[in-house]
DNA sequence: CATGCTATCCTTAGTTG
DNA sequence: CCAACTAAGGATAGCAT
């Protein structure tokens, strides 16, 4: 191999950029796959260093979604909500911008839903009684999952992942109430 | 005040330090204090430079809770498990451990599985033309959602999560009955 | 415990292949 | 476009206050 580089030469190496948003594209795309990585790397290290857990979401450019999570993501945001939820009205200890979150999108949703659940409320509470009656064991629904075909199995699926968004929903909706009141 | 420091001296700088778990506790803590700054602060650089949304869940050696978000973490939250949950199931692109489950050991599980289901399938059919009868919506329990309190909601969330565990092996466990046959 | 300092290590902007 | 390289700039371990 060669020894040396006689070619070397213009190589000036880096520079210092100010944090403003990057215009050019291709620039920025670069930018962020590198510095995506030394974030990881860095989440990584302290989680191994000081024996931490957390987790990082980021969206990229392309609204591509690319996590991080030690051990894993989905327990981490789980934990999250759960803390969230547990302590939000009162402490939150916010750090982020600090803008206290825009609700506006979100109210409109919510008063349409709280309609919605206005008048199902009472239709479907005597069902729910009547469920409960029906299944000794309030897991059936776990249980059954071996029985299922193929297609029942994509059914539940899909629904399940409905329910978990409307579970998100209605988590984010008592939030709200607790701090209305 | 003084204007020189003669005693200067052992000042010798930044070693280099292994990534590993950091007994001392005290250490431990300081490291975590800095480090965790300094991937905030990376974070919050990515996100103006690339014009891009992220957040990051810690918890810390004391198991508080510390996030960042830009703009801020709850809404980043919620749109990760709107992602997750609307190509979870299909395209699964988990970034993290990134072990793709390795199907050999699945297999013993399967094998004793399917036996069971197959016995099973037949017994509980009828239970569950029952079960559908029963309840004239099939979607009763999502609608029931929004009349669960914080409590049942709760729980109702943890068992989801198990539910999906399932979900999974289920899925693979079908995956493999198509790929044997 | 938090803050400031400094020497050293690490990250990465810019460039080349 | 992606990977490698280089050196400037930034982060931080260890110490001191």
């Amino acid at each position: 191999m060669d020894m040396f580089k006689p070619t070397k030469k213009t190589i000036i190496g880096r520079k210092k950029i100010e944090i403003k948003k990057l215009d050019k594209n291709s620039c920025k795309l670069v930018t962020f796959s590198k510095r995506r990585a030394g974030l990881f790397r860095k989440a990584s290290e302290l989680c191994i260093l000081c024996h931490v857990y957390a987790a990082i979401i980021v969206f990229s450019p392309a609204d591509k979604l690319f996590c991080f999570g030690e051990p894993n993501t989905e327990n981490i945001v789980a934990r999250y909500l759960k803390e969230t939820a547990a302590i939000d009205a009162p402490t939150k200890d916010r750090r982020e911008g600090g803008k206290p979150v825009s609700y506006e999108e979100h109210n409109k949703e919510y008063d349409e839903a709280m309609k919605k659940l206005e008048l199902e409320r009472k239709e479907l509470a005597d069902m729910k009684t009547l469920a409960k009656h029906n299944n000794k064991r309030g897991d059936w629904w776990k249980e059954s999952i071996n029985e299922m075909s193929v297609e029942q199995l994509e059914q539940f699926m899909i629904a399940i992942y409905e329910l978990r968004g409307k579970l998100v929903e209605r988590a984010v909706q008592l939030r709200m109430q607790w701090r209305l009141s």
